[in-house]
DNA sequence: TATAAAAGTTAGATATATCTAACAATTTTA
DNA sequence: TAAAATTGTTAGATATATCTAACTTTTATA
């Protein structure tokens, strides 16, 4: 099988282009940037994942996911986002206190136990974070989710998932008394540095444009 | 942390010095054996572990555990043997397939994990092969175990634990019909080879010193 | 369009963990 | 106790995954 560093790779891979809307592809550095490694150390296993056929890439050119490379990553995905689950649900783990675990976890390499973690937990559809777990099959539900930031003043919604994994950003998370489901007021905007004033179960608080984009909602 | 091969070294310094009796220590061929790798790559780790001190070793002489070295193996198994319990008890694997996942989910470096599966599991205090499961404190219970091969004919007793974790050896345990606490009767044993006739749940079989050296038992 | 900046690659080093081949020390045994 | 057998070590190679320093190619911009 895969190792966990070519797991990696092709994760983030996913994940850029996913995150980022990167559709033509990503680039070494943007690539290395993403993992905290520096640029000599993505080309050299780019070429080891060209050789496996799991990227797509020609020297100076931009990378994507092959087919089998997409196709790994979702797994990759899927056994993380099924961990993590299991780690909150079963365990009573912090949402905060998951991903780190389960970036080890997803490395293990068992698709029978994946399987039966996945029936263990009843399938569930989604992750403590709110992101989709992809299915056997491979399959992400995706749904029509905008992030905080896009919202005018005067809209409601409820917070659907996190876009961020760090404890720093979690606890603040955790901090203003929201969760998954929680109901979000926009009372208003600055125009300046496009902070917003929002309300969260009564209570008002202001928060930064790098705050907003880190949370996805769906219109209520 | 340890990586995976230093844990892996500790856990067979453990196992060896334990299962074979090996009071004085251990020898550099008789761990490359153990861990099927070659004595010069034994050679080379044991020169690690000794900076790190979680081994005594001379040049030339025996190999043995310092007291943190033992901490950690104790630790390393306590995981392996959670995890184990976890994967039969909570997601129904056969005890004969969960041994080779549980080498890999190990050495998931997480104390807290550890101790929520532990809780989780309603701290087991055996494994689903009969062993007993370290305690937070790297406790271990030991019983008056015997292995059936020590029975003498009319000898009745309970299969309490068996100490081979191959596929082809608990298949043919499932096979014979044997499960933790079966009851076992020694009906006679052969001196020319020392394989044993047994009854189990009213069927007779005959087994071979290899196996009955494989199982242990408490003598009811 | 020439130059500067950014992006990407190559070369060579380091660390871990393994191997084979050759050699050395210790232990057994005749 | 000398030779043989066993056990253990050294030297040098390989594979993975990472780094820094130097260099090249591509892209942006003056
Ligand atoms: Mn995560
Ligand atoms: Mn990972
Ligand atoms: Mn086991
Ligand atoms: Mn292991």
């Amino acid at each position: 099988m895969y190792t966990q560093a070519e797991e990696n790779y092709l994760k983030a891979l996913f994940s850029i282009t996913l995150e980022v809307g990167n559709e033509e592809g990503v680039g070494t550095n943007e690539l290395a940037d993403y993992l905290k490694l520096t640029p000599p150390t993505v080309n050299n296993m780019l070429k080891k994942l060209k050789t496996k056929e799991l990227v797509n890439y020609e020297k100076y050119g931009k990378i994507t996911l092959s087919d089998s490379g997409r196709a790994h990553a979702v797994y990759v995905i899927r056994k993380h986002r099924l961990w993590e689950t299991f780690l909150c649900k079963k365990l009573d783990f912090n949402w905060n206190a998951v991903h780190e675990i389960a970036e080890q976890l997803e490395h293990i390499d068992s698709p029978e136990l994946i399987d039966r973690l996945d029936k263990f937990l009843d399938y569930p559809s989604f992750d403590p974070h709110g992101d989709p777990i992809p299915d056997a099959k491979g399959k992400i539900k995706t749904g029509s989710r905008k992030l905080l930031s896009e919202l005018k003043p005067g809209a409601q919604c409820r917070l659907v998932a996190v876009k961020d994994d760090s404890t720093a950003f979690l606890d603040y998370v955790n901090r203003l008394g929201l969760k998954i489901n929680s109901l979000i007021e926009v009372v208003d905007t600055v125009d300046y540095d496009h902070s917003m004033h929002i309300v969260v179960d009564g209570g008002s608080h202001t928060v930064s444009k790098k705050f907003t984009d880190s949370i996805q909602v769906l219109a209520v």
